[in-house]
This record gives structure tokens, sequence and C-alpha cells, in this order.
DNA sequence: CATCATAGAGAACACATGTTCTCTTGTCAA
DNA sequence: TTGACAAGAGAACATGTGTTCTCTATGATG
């Protein structure tokens, strides 16, 4: 059981570190807690430490961090080559600065959106989609998909399951839906299910770009 | 002009980084390539100093880092408390392990949109709004804005100028614009400008919150 | 009310550790 | 040889810092 003021001590260690590139002291801790001495600040670190939230090395220097070593970085994968295998490096072609963690899933990797077929899940043109690996299929879940004998590039599509087929939709009435169903099931191959967007541009021109105001009026 | 006793100091010193978690004392650096006091190394690093190839904060224990060790992050300012300074440790509720970078600016910080007025420009509940600080408004541009008077919450908006006016226009026909001319136009404070959208949750179960398919069949 | 638990303040201790000084050794060039 | 220079050993100093103890304030509970 983690309090509040524990979950701040952690946030704190973590955003320090992130900050200054070495640990913070207990002092320093205390100070961007607002405590005034160490006493019992050494309580709720030793809590943690038994929760397995923290380690420390005793007695050395700013040697308490947050357990996980967190992987600083998402795969950049902008489109899938035909040559698999799908996660080697060969695809890898950049790395996003971002901290996986922030997405809830330490080995996610991220797919430039290309097109408007997901506008209706707000997702725009140029959207970088990160997407955590998954191959089984979620009803109503969106997922980066391949199908097999098309062109070899990764969409994104909402699933849905029914006793035999599946569907993507995408979300935009400019698309229809791909029904597969029988022996076509096979062809669909689900690379994992979308679990944030990061979005480095925004239109200036175009602050509306593909629901307009017409949209709403 | 670094020999190879000091490319050996930076890389013990990164090394040992990734596996403890935490940075040598000089004594251990010693140990790691067999001196047996600390004072020539010394001279190493205060060379590598020199060189910008190696940190320090002078006095604190276990802060020789690499200059890149500093894994730069976001700010996240949850929501912008009576008591300004805004930009003060106080609000600082949390970082985001993001590079600033990627959105091309290394100043920005975070709010978190509450509720749908900015659904046009598929800016969702909850998303993370990257803002790039700058106090004169655009036209045309997204900006996250203070209005005096009201509740202190930023707010996202559309800003609109004309000669005489400053209209804040919500990307959602439900919420009307705010209009302030004359004097009023003072009421308006500028926090920055929108340079990207982070999304950390899709929600499953509503693919499509707010604009619906009905709006496309 | 009494009792207990929790959070924090404040003081104190021990020593790890950054930093500086001096001295020795080895190398290279004039 | 002599001098200059770099690398290291060893000692010493000052203090930052982990850790522990005690005491107080507050709130919940019986």
């Amino acid at each position: 059981m983690v309090s509040q003021r524990q979950e701040d001590v952690i946030e704190f260690i973590r955003s320090f570190h992130r900050r200054q590139g070495f640990g913070p002291t207990v002092r320093e801790v205390c100070a961007g807690l607002g405590l005034k001495s160490p006493g019992s600040l050494m309580k709720h670190l030793c809590a943690l430490e038994d929760e397995g939230l923290l380690e420390r090395s005793p007695g050395k220097k700013r040697t308490w961090r947050p357990v996980d070593a967190a992987s600083p970085s998402i795969p950049l994968l902008g489109r899938i080559a035909a040559g698999l295998p799908l996660f080697a490096e060969e695809n890898h072609e950049a790395s996003l600065p971002v901290d996986p963690g922030l997405f809830g899933c330490p080995s996610t990797f991220a797919l430039q959106v290309r097109g408007d077929s997901m506008i209706g899940a707000h997702i725009q043109d140029g959207d970088l989609a990160i997407i955590r690996p998954q191959d089984v299929p979620e009803n109503g879940r969106i997922a980066a998909v391949l199908i097999e004998g098309l062109e070899p590039e990764a969409t994104l599509k909402e699933v849905r399951l029914t006793a035999d087929r599946i569907e993507l939709h995408a979300a935009n009435p400019q698309y229809p839906p791909l029904v597969f169903e029988g022996a076509e099931r096979a062809r669909v191959r689900v690379l994992g299910r979308l679990v944030g967007v990061i979005r480095t541009r925004v239109h200036p021109d175009k602050p509306f770009p593909c629901v307009g105001r017409a949209f709403f009026s």
C-alpha cells in the first residue's frame, strides 16, 4: 500500500534523475516535498524499499533510485518493409525520446499514421501511433494490423470480432470495412494494439483539417 | 585531445551508470582503472570536463557523469493553481519522460486537457497538450490561455485576432466563442501555443467518444 | 478521556567522498 | 646530464550525507 506522499517521493526521485543525471540526496528529496528534516522521510523510503518500488545501496550517497531502469526510448518503425522479421533492427528507423513507461508498457513501438482513415478516433495524418505488441485480436480495440497479400504496410483499424469473422473498420466512412471470414481470417496479422498517440505537429493553417466546422453547423 | 586513458574513464563511468543505476565515486573509478589514489584521476576528470565530455556538480557525491546523461523531460503542469507564479516548482506536478526536442523546442510544458472543447481539432478529454511558452497571441493558432477573473484554469482555444478584438474559439459548437475587445483584451493572458499532443490512454469502450459514427453516416 | 499510530522537526553521529598538496617515478627532448 | 612534463602514490582536510534517536503535534479509535 503506497500513500499519496509515497508516490510523490517516487515521482520526485524519478524526475530528479531525469533532470540532473544523478540521484538526489535524502535531504534534496525532503526539500522537494517541503520537509525540513530527513528523519521522517526515511520511514517512507524504507517502506517503499519494502514494497519493492525503490532500491538503495546502504550508506552510499545519492543511491536511492526506482527499481525499474526505464528504457529511455520508443522505436519508430515508420513503415513496415516487405522483408520481415518485423521487429528487427533493420526496420528501426528512429527512436522517439519518450519513456515507454508513459504508456504503461515497457516494450511499445511507434508507427506514423498515413492518411485520415482513423480521423473519427481523432488520430490525424502524421500522428505517431504508440503500439503495444500483441498478436491476438481484441474486439472493439484499435489495432495495428498487417494484411497479407496487400501492399506490406501496417494499417490502424478497429477490430470487430464475430463468431467466424474479423472485421477491420476505419474510423472514416470513406473507407469501407474489410471483412475476413473462414480461411481468409488467417490473412489478418495483428501487430499490436493502440495504447497512445503522439502528435508532434499541430497544423496551424488548418486547425480542423479533416472534421471541419461544417460538421457541426 | 582525449587520451586512451581518458576514454577509459568515460566508458567506465557510463557503464557503471548502466549497471548500477547511479554514478561512481572518484575512488570507484580509480579502482575500476587500477589506480590507487584519486589525486591523478582528478586531472583526467577536470581535463574531460574542459573538453565538454563530462559534467559534475562540484562537491556533490557521485555526480561525475557524461554530458548526455540527463534525459530531458517535459514538466506536467496539471492545472494552474490560483497562486502564481505559474512556472514555479510548486505547480510542477510531474514530469513526462519525453524529450521536448521532439516538439522542436527545448522548453515546452504540458497541460492535461479537460473536457471536449477542442474535439474538433482532434484533441480528446485527457490528452496532454504540449505547449511552447509564448505570450503574444498569433492569429489562427491554438493556444493555452488564462482568462483573468474566471476560475484560474488554463484552457485551450483557437485564437482569432482582429483589429481590436481577441476571439477565443473552442473547436466544439457547444461552446460559444469568447470575445474580448477594448479594455477587456487585457484579461486574456496567453501562456503559450500548442505544438503537440500526447494521448496516453485510448478509450477501448468508446473508440469514437465524441464524434460518433453518426456524424459520418 | 486514554491510547496508539503517523508524520514531521531537530539534533547528533559516523564516515564516505570530493578536493587539494606534496613527493616520487618514468619518459622524452635538448 | 639537465629540465620539463605527465602519471601516479599517499596523506590530509572539510563537509556532504546516510542514518538513528528523541520529542512534539495531530488525528483516529476504543
